[in-house]
DNA sequence: CTCTCTCGACTGACCAGTCAATCTGGCGCA
DNA sequence: TGCGCCAGATTGACTGGTCAGTCGAGAGAG
């Protein structure tokens, strides 16, 4: 098995060795942790010498960082492109964005698992070096919200930025909770949760004759 | 220094020395991270031998073992007797647990950094022995709000499971937020977020005049 | 005299990162 | 066409430093 080394060119080759180094590495972090494994590990998995790592990448930090940077760039894209469609509802964005994180799970749930446990979750060690760029994603969402409290289907009195908090902060726990089999997992509870998470967090948990009367009175 | 031993009894004098090493860890964990910090930090900052910590405990993990399990189940407490209100409405103890886990931290932020960041958020490493703990809490929160789904006051489509998630995901993102300087911290911040973050998840982010009228069609 | 508390130097394991040696394939030159 | 050479790719044994946890000895109370 494995026997070919197939048409690549060398050069494209030498990128594949880094490009083989890096998936290998979303397996072996995302099975034991970024802290539990060694770096032999990830050589291993993607079926080069140990030394071949430190020939691609300065550490074993310096992975994860790529990994990171190279995904949340992706999607801080697609925030600022779904908060550019004028002719979509605030809501419909906030769909749009659920979607999106949602589906990144679903597609490379092991990729996804490491961004979160070992770097958005993770600010005090490591995510302390991206807490900028994870900010941004906040920044993001609030700009989105804050289109609609400017035109007043969004409360005015919570603000952007702690809304953003909330609904980023609801998104990225029940990610937690399927990583961690607290919930379940299927594609329709994938699907399922996009509107569920936005129903619950813009038109709330009541229902709208429990909450209504509060209004005027 | 230090010269006198004050009038400590021997006995309650060993009981103190424990509870300064747990007060310390609190302290060195809180600001260099678990897995950043050295044992001997710990000692140093309790001001005892460090062979004194093995004496007291088994290993490092234990200590923070203690901690969490500690601050934890006054918090599960709190939740199960919050729910046994029975003359209270489903917004008010929501807004009570909310205002247990805010003031929890407000009066003990480095505690609550050390569950919240090295606990809580990091279940892939430590948390992974407490995700039954922590599961324990959704269950608290998510057997709140299904009292009101059966009553009528909060929407059937929304799982209590799913809404204690959003909720619980709300506050600790707001925590985080507030542990690494994301969003402004103060009395006040403190006391109004409890009702925004209340209002955000019960009421949602849309103004009434902005959901309401989906209803009847 | 014994039991518990206290001490801190030491050990053993672990592992990220280094480095010198080897391989490979393309290219200039005769 | 064939030869020699170089640069980058690849290898894995080894080093250096770190630190959790151990242990044997001392102190003091009852």
């Amino acid at each position: 098995m494995a026997a070919a080394p197939g048409p690549a060119g060398s050069r494209s080759g030498a990128l594949d060795k880094r490009r083989m180094i890096l998936d290998a590495a979303v397996t072996v972090f995302a099975r034991q942790g970024f802290h539990h494994c060694r770096v032999s590990e990830v050589a291993d998995e993607a079926g080069v010498a140990y030394g071949l790592v430190y020939h691609y990448f300065d550490s074993k930090e310096e992975i994860l960082n790529q990994l990171f940077l190279e995904r949340w760039q992706i999607m801080l894209d697609a925030i600022a492109e779904i908060d550019r469609r004028q002719e979509v509802s605030v809501r419909d964005k906030l769909y749009m964005v659920a979607s999106f994180i949602i589906d990144s799970y679903r597609h490379e749930p092991d990729l996804m698992k490491v961004i979160i446990v070992e770097v958005t979750r993770a600010a005090n060690s490591f995510g302390r070096l991206h807490l900028e760029k994870i900010r941004e994603a906040y920044g993001g969402i609030a700009a989105i919200v804050e289109t609609a409290r400017r035109d007043g289907s969004f409360k005015s009195d919570i603000s952007s930025e702690f809304a953003a908090m909330c609904f980023y902060g609801a998104i990225e726990q029940v990610l937690t909770a399927w990583i961690f089999d607290l919930l379940p997992r299927s594609e329709e509870e994938y699907e399922h949760s996009k509107g569920l998470v936005v129903d619950a967090i813009c038109g709330g948990l009541e229902t709208p004759a429990a909450s209504a009367p509060a209004v005027s009175g």
